[in-house]
DNA sequence: TCAAAAGTGTTCTAGCTACACCCATGG
DNA sequence: CCATGGGTGTAGCTAGAACACTTTTGA
């Protein structure tokens, strides 16, 4: 049972991972988990192994990811990790255990057992999700400008996004709601941006071929 | 460890199931699987278990779905299971236990367990695929021509499928190759048709982006 | 009045759908 | 020569990418 949470802060997609104290591994950076209790199923206690970490209610997505396996993947007894990947939106600022940080995932600092491959693994699926599904809810706030959810988008992809073009692309697909307020224009001017909010904040697939389609 | 090994057969998607012979769910048919032994990781175990049911030789592709971890999902002792989807193409006809058969996924038998919803996982898993990646390759023969494909695209999508459309989407990928034979016409004559094969019979992503291409 | 930032309009193009038409074979 | 089925050409449409242009604000 581990979890990459994944959010953007400054601009920069980040990964929840705390340093370990005790060997194995000492030093390094891990991430969150713990082990399945006996009436729990996976996603539950997922979440309440989170709740050391995080304010649970900030996860605003949680899906699993994959197990993790291999007979030697950490030294000492056994264990098989199932994998999650969650999403903390970028203005939730949660309380953390000291030992605990959000580090950038393009630069991870040195990982334990198969943490990294395991980051790895939550970043592309976010990046393919954002694609056809409506998860960019997991990485704003309630209401946003066009301009926050395309440093998120490119934050989270890794390139630039055009304004327009991410705009258009939601709206097309009834994401986009405009909320009627908008904020206020920064030091230096310029025309105050509408507030929208995603009409779901659940997950939905919004491309769901991209090709073969049913006959009409 | 269970399977939902599909393939299609008779122009219709199957999965295969058994009988399950002993209390509980007795006379219900579940999905082939068993439990870890202590130095696989899960993708071994799954193969070692299938071999007991098909010619391992003959899953063209085998991939893991999701773990199923609900306390009450079986009675008696708790158990996880760790799902895969596996496929199997449709020239193969492997030989199996005589307690074991290729059921319809449209139309399931009585299922065990949460077997059934694995089964649904299974089957969406395959049809989102079939659009942005090469497993096709792994529900066809080596060497087949258009119209078998457009059968065995239609079998797993549930609708029919434009044969020069399925032709253009895969060459436009480049993953239709030209063996440079051809199939005899039926009885009844018509132009023989081509014979083609999958450039690669290893799972390949052909459209990473629905939208959010990286700027040139 | 100018700079800055947001938002709209428009053109270009790729690629999917649909369907008409041509090709190769058996009877 | 016709029926049957395979294969090609092509028109139409959708929607993403790119970018010019307009709008709204602060100084």
């Amino acid at each position: 049972m581990l979890a990459a949470v994944l959010s953007v802060r400054e601009a920069t997609l980040h990964v929840l991972l705390w340093q370990r104290a005790r060997a194995p591994h000492a030093h390094r950076w891990a991430l969150p988990g713990g082990v399945l209790g006996a009436r729990e199923d996976v996603r539950t206690s997922m979440l309440r192994q989170l709740s050391e970490k995080v304010d649970v209610r900030e996860v605003a997505h949680l899906e699993q990811l994959a197990v993790f396996s291999a007979p030697d993947r950490r030294p000492g007894a056994r264990r098989i990790a199932t994998a999650f990947l969650g999403l903390v939106p970028s203005d939730a600022d949660p309380r953390v255990p000291p030992d605990t940080r959000w580090c950038p995932v393009a630069r991870l600092p040195e990982t334990a057992f198969d943490h990294g491959e395991i980051v790895r693994g939550a970043r592309e699926r976010l990046q393919g999700k954002l694609s056809y599904t409506n998860v960019g809810f997991a990485l704003a706030p309630p209401r946003f400008t066009i301009s926050t959810l395309r440093v998120l988008y490119a934050a989270a992809l890794g390139y630039d996004v055009d304004p327009t073009n991410l705009q258009r692309f939601l709206s097309r697909r009834g994401q986009l709601v405009a909320t009627g307020g908008s904020a206020p224009p920064g030091p230096s001017g310029g025309r105050p941006a509408s507030l929208y909010r995603f009409r779901s904040r659940r997950l939905e697939v919004t491309d769901e071929f991209v090709a073969f389609r049913p006959p009409r």
